[in-house]
DNA sequence: ATCAGCCTACCTACTGGTAGGGATTATCTC
DNA sequence: GAGATAATCCCTACCAGTAGGTAGGCTGAT
């Protein structure tokens, strides 16, 4: 029993990279110097760049559904669990220098495994669905105004999210993601 | 004077790789199969790929700042000003298979010359511009609905375009573009 | 005795980039 | 107009560095 699983570590190590540098601007040997081990020795873990992306996306949508229920469980208006979760958005933005997993996949989406594009529609249609259920929490207890079809709101709210983490990303600047979702946080009461 | 502009005949091809691809996606190799001379030969015309991104960047600047110029030239309210840009991001996302230049080498921000960065930036500040231009015609002709500070929609709305994008690109399906700005749409009246 | 975990050493393919040569075309000088 | 000169454009051949990946051996715990 290590003191940290390297598996974890190569993990950790691999979605910050990705999540920095996009799918084809991080390597093994990256990844091996960072965590401290051998190049090769990553390949005893994860055998292929494809296996880790797919364990990657995987575990990624994992943690952020959890992130979801704990949301759902923690606060009662549709407004603020949706404004927990823009407030997640905005940490996983990490002042402009980092994207979601989601969308910095989809950017180089040629290079991707066939499992790895599939994580990633099932990470999409599980956060919007979330969304989707929040609008309508939103619009049922007048917490989000304005709701008249939760489902596009969410469509709508999932691109902007994304859209607003790049728009930091291209200018490093963290204020350009508060910039881009102002007028969203001006329908959340509460 | 040749058939087609070599030089010319990169900067299309690399801008088509570069939007699909991103920026660490597309080599000199595809470039030089894409175009039909050797890989060498390209240093001739752009001696860097830092060098190439940056005409890259700065053509795509340009032409589409011309677009926008043309826009205002033919359509009188800010309405349909409007409809006319998202038109035009909508072709670019090319069926879900591109993404704007702007957003695609945002994603690898890192892997950029200071002067792309530099490009990138000038982009985004002439579109958000142009957007809130757009937005006060908008609010002022009644062609669009709900405006109150065309500054925030424009940056709302240049993230939810590129976000739009990424959406279509996850899942290669132009049918999520059309969703996730369907209630904006819904605000255009002409 | 097995096996997880990591190592060294190595492989092929490809990255952006360089050196220098062979044409073709344009330009300058007489 | 003829001839030298220069510049444009593309070529072959090569470089060092890095990509992801493989083979096989060592070590320590089960």
């Amino acid at each position: 029993m290590p003191t940290t699983d390297t598996k974890t570590a190569l993990l950790n190590s691999a979605e910050n990279a990705a999540r920095r540098l996009g799918f084809d601007g991080f390597s093994y040997a990256d990844l091996a110097e960072d965590v401290g081990i051998r190049k090769a020795s990553i390949h005893h873990h994860f055998p292929s760049k494809a296996k880790l992306s797919v364990a990657l996306m995987q575990r990624y949508r994992e943690n952020f559904q959890t992130v979801c229920a704990e949301i759902d469980a923690s606060f009662e208006t549709g407004g603020a669990q949706l404004a927990e979760l823009i407030k997640q958005y905005e940490i996983g933005s990490d002042e402009g220098k980092r994207l979601c997993l989601c969308a910095s996949f989809s950017a180089s989406r040629d290079s991707l495994a066939p499992e790895v594009v599939h994580q990633i529609s099932l990470f999409r249609t599980m956060v919007i669905g979330w969304m989707t259920n929040a609008f309508e929490n939103g619009r049922d207890d007048g917490s989000i105004s304005g709701v008249s079809q939760p489902a596009l709101e969410a469509a709508s709210t999932m691109s902007l999210l994304e859209g607003a983490q790049l728009a930091a990303r291209a200018e490093e600047n963290p204020a350009l993601f508060d910039n881009a979702i102002k007028l969203l946080m001006t329908r959340i009461s509460a």
